[in-house]
RNA sequence: CGGGGUGUGGCGCAGUUGGUAGCGCGCUUGCUUUGGGAGCAAGAAGUCCCCAGUUCGAGUCUGGGCACCCCGACCA
């Protein structure tokens, strides 16, 4: 390509909408535009990038032996009633009605289709396992799109979908994907971990996570660096022994005016730790208390799962009142009847605890759990919190933020039964398929790259997803000398099949020099009158390092040995 | 959906007590220049987010709406 003839609009100033660095870079080295929130347009640079990353993907995929297909993104409405997250989804998905007023779902996922698919043929046990995945785009309708590409309406998912016959098939197939996505972060140069996690909307037996630290992430996650524990703040627990007080009878204490843990706490001088903090939900629309301890925290997915439901909210004042005889503040499940209990496993056993008295300005003192409370089911209810010991060895736990780059979960039997999605077995009885999901999310990996490989002039691309390896910049285009070189080596390194971009726009030096920073062309070709004086081109890395001299003759083979040791390190 | 902020040439911004819009970058043309975002000269480009109101007169004041960004509940 020839960067005259090229549509890469790059921009000297940061644009006033990016905070992140990757969003900034991005918008800065004409890559994206955004054309209204959480909507990109992937200009010709952009595209190039994620067409590298989806080669990559499609190898390690095809290697894992899945099969690439691609379906619609829109899709009637039963289907997903039939497994009904077609109400599940709710304000999320976005809808749309044919010219019969007939309505469709535009795709914010696969499972329904895919399960759809696997029901359409009657499969065999001989058929399985399989493996089906496609790139495609995602419509969601993201209650708050941000952080430029990370978190959008409309985004490309690699997403994939196991079928097997039992536990142990999905078992491999789920290892396969899992062994799949190390390769593929690895090659695309991205530092990242794996951790458990929550399986959401998605449901199903487990999932894990892969992650890139980032201060910018929207997931905080739990790491051992002792043992290697990891786990999304969503599931992750930590060992505390339950805090035993000293106790006594139940005694009811004046706390005239102190509603909240802080205020109880200082007012009766006792730690936070030894509150419980009696928190009034509506599930199902029945009242419903949750208990954790005054200093921790309840944590919302950990209480979808012991609940059972999604459906649940905080009460409001009036059903507080109407429930306890007392105003928020002054409220426990003690001596209230009739109320389902769900209490964090820390407050298993907890005696000499305080907590409202269901009467306005009044707390109980000495709480014993099980001789005050009736509790119907301990649960790990609270969120871990930095330097706890981890579940598995210990040692303290690390908090850290950090990116979702790609989820993996083990579905059961989840849609294929709500589909009725079956396979027949030896003797022909039909079970329903054991499916797994595995998805990826493909705008994301170039973000997250540049998060991890930048510096004060732009991006700084690893060679297997630049959008072109090699920049040959002729720094004056009115020089005969220079441009017969430049010419020379771009028709050279075009016919060896190396990406390459010759710079041939009308511009001073410095102007290409910090262009083909921005955008962070890995390797770039000096072709200048200095240079030639002295029979030499110059072939410098943009990730550091003294420029290499050499013939002009000589370049083209240095270049391709550059490329295949950085391309296929270790040969 | 709650809280905060911003809407003015393509981009980044300024615009005073209300008097009919300017700066830098970019773009076009010409000349000069050519090893880290050049200089001079000329030029094109703006429904001042939208609607209504106040006023002789609104980018500026009032009311309503819309869009976008940031912080919290959801997910690749």
């Amino acid at each position: 390509m020839r960067w005259s003839k090229a549509f890469i609009p790059t921009l000297k100033e940061d644009p006033s909408e990016a905070e992140m660095v990757s969003h900034k870079l991005m918008l800065r080295s004409g890559m994206v535009r955004q054309l209204t929130a959480g909507v990109y347009e992937y200009l010709p640079l952009g595209w190039k990038v994620l067409l590298k990353v989806m080669a990559i993907v499609r190898e390690e995929m095809d290697r894992a032996g899945a099969q690439e297909l691609l379906l619609p993104t829109i899709c009637p409405a039963e289907i997903w009633q039939e497994t009904g997250r077609w109400d599940d989804f709710g304000d999320n998905m976005f809808r749309v009605k044919d010219r019969k007023q007939r309505d469709y779902a535009l795709c914010p996922t696969h499972e329904e289709v895919i399960t759809e698919l696997a029901r359409s043929r009657k499969l065999s046990y001989r058929d399985l396992p399989q493996n089906w995945y496609q790139m495609q785009t995602k419509v969601r309708d993201e209650p708050r799109p941000r952080s430029g590409v990370l978190r959008v309406r409309h985004f490309i998912m690699k997403d994939a979908y196991s079928m097997d016959r039992d536990e142990a098939g999905l078992d491999r197939s789920y290892n396969a994907m899992k062994e799949a996505y190390q390769r593929i972060f690895a090659r695309c140069g991205v530092k990242f971990f794996i951790v458990g996690a929550d399986s959401g909307l998605m449901g199903g037996s487990g999932s894990q996570e892969f992650m890139v630290a980032s201060p910018s992430g929207e997931d905080t996650c739990a790491v051992c660096e002792a043992c290697g524990f990891a786990a999304n703040l969503e599931v992750a627990c930590s060992t505390l022994a339950s805090p035993a007080f000293p106790g006594g009878p139940l005694e009811e204490v004046a706390t005239p005016e102190q509603r909240t843990v802080d205020e109880v706490a200082a007012f009766l001088k006792v730690p936070r730790g030894q509150l419980i903090k009696s928190l009034l939900y509506i599930a199902d629309n029945k009242p419903v208390f949750v208990l954790v301890r005054g200093d921790d925290e309840v944590n919302e997915p950990k209480l979808v799962r012991a609940l059972g439901t999604a459906a649940f909210r905080p009460a409001t004042a009036e059903e507080v009142l109407k429930t306890t005889g007392a105003n928020v503040g002054f409220v426990s499940p003690v001596k209230v009847a009739g109320v389902r209990v769900i209490a964090d496993l820390q407050l298993r056993g907890a005696a000499g605890m305080v907590s409202g008295a269901n009467r306005d300005g009044y707390h109980y003192r000495n709480i014993e759990v099980g001789r005050d409370v009736t509790v119907g089911e301990f649960r790990d209810l609270r969120t871990a919190k930095h330097g706890e010991p981890c579940p598995s060895c210990g040692q303290p736990l690390a908090l850290t933020q950090a990116i979702e780059l790609g989820h993996i979960f083990k579905l059961g039997t989840k849609y294929s039964q709500a589909l009725n999605a079956t396979y027949t077995a030896e003797d022909g009885s039909e079970h329903p398929l054991i499916m797994g999901s595995y998805g990826i999310g493909l705008e994301r990996i170039a973000a997250c790259i540049i998060e991890q490989r930048h510096d004060k002039d732009g991006i700084i691309w690893p060679l297997a997803v630049a959008p072109y390896q090699v920049v040959v910049s002729a720094l004056n285009v009115h020089n005969e000398a220079v441009m017969q070189a430049a010419e020379a080596l771009y028709a050279e390194l075009t016919q060896a099949r190396v990406d390459v971009l010759l710079d041939d726009r009308d511009q001073r030096p410095g102007f290409k020099f910090k262009d083909a920073d921005l955008i962070g062309v890995p390797l770039r070709v000096t072709v200048g009158e200095k240079g030639l004086a002295e029979g030499v081109l110059e072939i410098k890395r943009r990730a550091g390092g003294e420029a290499i001299k050499l013939p002009p003759q000589q370049v083209k083979q240095k270049i391709q040995e550059l490329l295949s040791v950085e391309l296929f390190p270790g040969k």
